[in-house]
DNA sequence: AGCGCTCTCGGGAGCGCTCCCAAGGAGGGG
DNA sequence: CCCCTCCTTGGGAGCGCTCCCGAGAGCGCT
């Protein structure tokens, strides 16, 4: 039997409009009568059909996530993981339906607006990883969907985004090893044609400075936050002899962790290291690294709340939202240092 | 301006029925009026609006993954990310919308039935991680939604599922152990409310029994697919003085090797380490992890194939699908070994 | 008693598509 | 030359919902 709202109306004895009140939790519907129409819904299970419903409303109750092609070599990396996370989490207790648009190629990529976007599939979507002057963002900037970004983007008048604190994160490790008594400090940072690579540098110079310790070239490279590039990186930053190093990304660190351990050099007795992310795998590894934690599920399910604030038109002006990051110690930075300098002092 | 058929069809001289065969690729229409149509559309980038489109035809063009609850703890076992990545490649070439079903509780769970397949959201679901009994599949099976399994379903009649080949790739493991000339072989196995555990545990003694070396209970321990559970395991199985440990899945073995590090036991040199699912982070632990490779994405994709040929038709018969296994040798394993009981042979 | 207001409810119209039927023209065979 | 068939095209009838208008009932007020 095909459920409709006509025929759950026949069945309770009233018309398909008042069917629809009662479904959409209008008000102006009598409680005994909304009661009877209740409960022939709950006896047969009645749901509105989805199509019909954004046919006539022209809304879908699905958003799109959008992870461009640039990341699928570093899906790897867990933050996709605890972002989608997030974002399904809010989805679900939103009662919105996520589709997820992974590209491999800049090709799929392009498919996005015609394929997804003109042909009203979504109510709207949330974009990551997005990098200076990305088309993508560019060509949503131009259409009249609804958009959030996760991370800030280069330019972000009129765009609604949520992005971690990554200057505050990141100073706050440099003022940590420098309390610590580290002097010579290393970074190795993310690509510095992505934002969060820009801020998380500008928070660490930020931090030698407000200590005045001051940052070597030599004791400076980047990684493009795989694994592997923090375990290079690592490597040709030894010669250099740093006494602590900050990494900007936990998949780094864990990669210039295998580099030193690979070259005998101790973590934290030889070395300090510090990183950034929080991720599951830092507390991990051997030793577990100190990092600042960003909070990456509430991250994806914020964007979600704002782009609904978005879509049904509770936000009218864009917003940009910074998440807090808190410093968690561990184990890769070493405590002995502060003592050894307090000792001093005293 | 609101693009539809109609319009399409005025601007090109012709009536929206015949728009509507050439977006659909239907045969009977001129040549020069199928080419005039076009033209118009790739002008004006019309795009048919999808509501309506399932609203009329009963298809939506969505397929859902669904990811039940329990996996939720789990999830930073990089296994579900290549799996999403196999089932979004696939969806994005057949120009399909991947909606993305994560529940973190059992009452989430249950809303799938009512809120998305009642609701007619998705034309079939993908559904991973199943357990024994699993009410989700029960569920399913009742309905007449199509939906294909990822890994063995514990009753497997009438259900389309697509499965690694558990059994084989555990018993190559077991045998490769034997031929490198280990005799205490001990075993950390994957839950065995799932059929990959059970699967593993039985390839694992098949190939013990192959080679006439037979399994000690005090060498055979589960884990629960999480590092943690991995750790625990080879902490708890060190008193037994394994010579080689099989671990059922890398993730687990990431953690034994941990446990190993701290106890001092050098893999391979103290101790054999081989695993299962050959994941990112077995290549990049250290020593890199000899392991059964599981074709994870190749599995996400067929499953999408699998499930459109069931959704229009074409697959009228369950489909029973075994992808193959391949052992990769890496460093976990001594081959030193092999050459000592060459050497005594010889 | 009459007026106007609010509250409740029903039904028409239409969202943009697919499906189906029928009309018209072209072409082949008797 | 006519009839039958096939190919191409147009348009009607929905798919199941939302939105809106208007009718009727009930109420308080003058």
């Amino acid at each position: 039997m095909k459920l409709t709202l006509e025929e759950i109306g026949r069945m309770a004895g009233v018309s398909r409009s008042t069917v629809s009140r009662v479904v959409n939790n209008e008000k102006s519907v009598r409680p005994e009568v909304r009661e009877r129409v209740q409960a022939v819904i709950s006896e047969t299970g009645y749901r509105p059909n989805a199509a019909a419903r954004s046919l006539a409303s022209n809304r879908t109750g699905v958003i799109g996530l959008v992870i461009p092609h640039r990341v699928h070599t570093l899906f790897d990396d867990p933050y996709f993981a605890l972002l989608i996370q997030g974002v399904s989490k809010a989805c679900n207790t939103a009662e919105t339906t996520l589709a997820l648009f992974i590209f491999q190629t800049e090709a799929e990529e392009e498919e996005l607006y015609p394929r997804v976007v003109a042909a009203g599939n979504v109510d709207g979507v949330i974009v990551t990883a997005t990098r200076m002057g990305d088309p993508l963002l560019e060509r949503l900037t131009r259409g009249d969907l609804p958009f959030v970004v996760v991370g800030r983007p280069d330019v972000a008048e009129g765009i609604t985004y949520v992005d971690a604190d990554n200057i505050g994160g990141a100073r706050s490790a440099a003022l940590h090893l420098c309390d610590l008594g580290y002097r010579r400090i290393g970074y190795i940072g993310a690509p510095t044609n992505t934002t969060a690579g820009i801020d998380r540098r500008t928070g660490f110079l930020e931090g030698l400075t407000m200590c005045r310790a001051s940052p070597a070239d030599a004791l400076m490279t980047d990684g493009d936050y795989t694994e592997m590039s923090g375990y290079r990186a690592m490597q040709s930053l030894l010669p250099a002899e740093p006494e602590a190093v900050f990494v900007a990304t936990d998949t780094m660190a864990i990669g210039a962790l295998r580099a030193l351990t690979e070259a005998g050099v101790s973590v934290p007795n030889d070395m300090g290291l510090i990183s950034f992310d929080g991720l599951p795998p830092s507390e991990r590894s051997v030793p577990k690294l100190t990092t600042v934690r960003q909070p990456v599920t509430a991250t994806g399910a914020r964007a979600v709340e704002l782009l609904l604030g978005l879509v049904n038109g509770d936000i009218l002006q864009p917003v940009h939202e910074v998440m807090p990051t808190e410093l968690v110690i561990r184990e890769s930075c070493c405590s002995a240092r502060l003592t050894e300098t307090s000792l001093t002092d005293n």
